[in-house]
DNA sequence: TCGGGTTTCGGTACGAATGG
DNA sequence: CCATTCGTACCGAAACCCGA
């Protein structure tokens, strides 16, 4: 399932991109649905309908196949869905608008009848949004566990997807099956033991700044987030918070926000930054100033004004170093 | 001053080493 | 045996540099 679920994300618009895109089908109904609906019509019971689409997956299975399903059968799983930025989806909708599904809608039964969801939610939402009755199906005879867990690590291998939205993912799997190791979940998905180590580190920072995190889940990534973990159980909890309260301003970034909390707390001086400034003139630079902590550094357009300005400039510091032997002998 | 090549910097990826 | 930390390689964007 997660690999099947990975490859048909990775192919969904393959073969469809390159062609040229059609005249826009009118949504006069597929021969196929519509014959499917006018055969339940005739079928007063709705379990005998479910059953009777069951059986008709269950044969397409065994054939390697796919049958069409009424959209009004198919339901979501709370928590399954997958993370799709609205413009990747506006894309699969106008793939789909003009192409037929190359990737079957995979479902399995569901207790109380009709069918639940495994791996195609957004591929029905664009069905349902281009106003059509039914869609291909395939059915997988997984348990709950094997679908829930495929969706989720299928939904891990989105890079789009922040690192925070990572950890509560994995949160939710450890939440579901307590006692999973986080060596099993990495296994399983196919990440490094280290980072699922760092996403989990998420868990032990301060109340506010997961509340931050909420609002913007792209604040932190995996490595900040762990030293700033590291930090808050080492009691620094309200240096990270001041820290992960700037950084979300934009007065820092994440190093500069790890730095500044992992730094005693007197010490926390505002970050020393170069500065400087150019002289101009006319239109050409004159002089062009830079300093960095006890560093000035001149430099002229021409070597004539850059000996001339010694020259002053040395009187100037000499006047300077007696009256700091002065303010020291006082 | 413009354009494009390069360097720097913030950040991520992930195996190795270390710690509990 | 797991989890965590460390070290290094890598990546992309912005800053910087420099000749035309």
């Amino acid at each position: 399932m997660g690999i099947g679920d990975k490859l048909l994300a990775k192919t969904a618009n393959v073969e469809a991109k390159p062609r040229p895109i059609g005249q826009p089908s009118t949504s006069e109904a597929k021969t196929s649905p519509g014959r499917l609906m006018d055969a339940q019509n005739r079928i007063n019971s709705a379990e005998v309908r479910i059953a009777q689409l069951t059986a008709e997956l269950e044969e397409a299975r065994k054939a390697g196949g796919a049958a069409e399903i009424p959209l009004s059968e198919l339901h979501e799983v709370p928590g399954r869905r997958r993370h799709m930025p609205a413009e990747k989806f506006v894309e699969l909708r106008e793939n789909l608008r003009n192409n037929k599904l190359i990737h079957p809608v995979v479902v399995r039964p569901r207790a109380e009848g009709g069918f639940e969801i495994v791996s195609g939610h957004h591929r029905c939402d664009v069905y349902r949004e281009l106003g059509r009755d039914s869609i291909r199906c395939v059915l997988e005879n997984v348990t709950e566990e094997e679908a829930s867990l495929g969706a989720f690590y299928a939904n891990l291998l989105q890079s789009d997807l922040t690192d925070y939205e990572k950890y509560l993912g994995f949160r939710d799997i450890q939440k579901r099956f307590p006692g999973i190791t986080q060596a099993r979940m990495a296994e399983q998905s196919g990440t490094p033991a280290s980072v699922v180590s760092a996403l989990m580190a998420f868990e032990h920072l301060p109340p506010a700044v997961l509340d931050l995190l909420d609002e913007i889940p792209a604040l932190l990534g995996a490595n900040a987030g762990a030293d700033l973990s590291a930090l808050t159980r080492k009691g620094r909890a309200n240096q990270v918070v001041e820290a992960v309260q700037r950084l979300a301003k934009g007065e820092l970034d994440q190093t500069q926000a790890v730095r500044l909390a992992s730094q005693e707390p007197q010490k926390a001086k505002p970050t020393v930054r170069a500065s400087g400034f150019k002289i101009r003139a006319g239109r050409t630079v004159y002089c062009d100033l830079r300093t960095a902590r006890n560093v000035v550094r001149l430099e002229f357009s021409n070597e004539q004004e850059a000996k001339a300005v010694q020259d002053e400039l040395k009187a100037l510091l000499e006047r300077r170093a007696e009256a700091v032997v002065a303010e020291k002998e006082k």
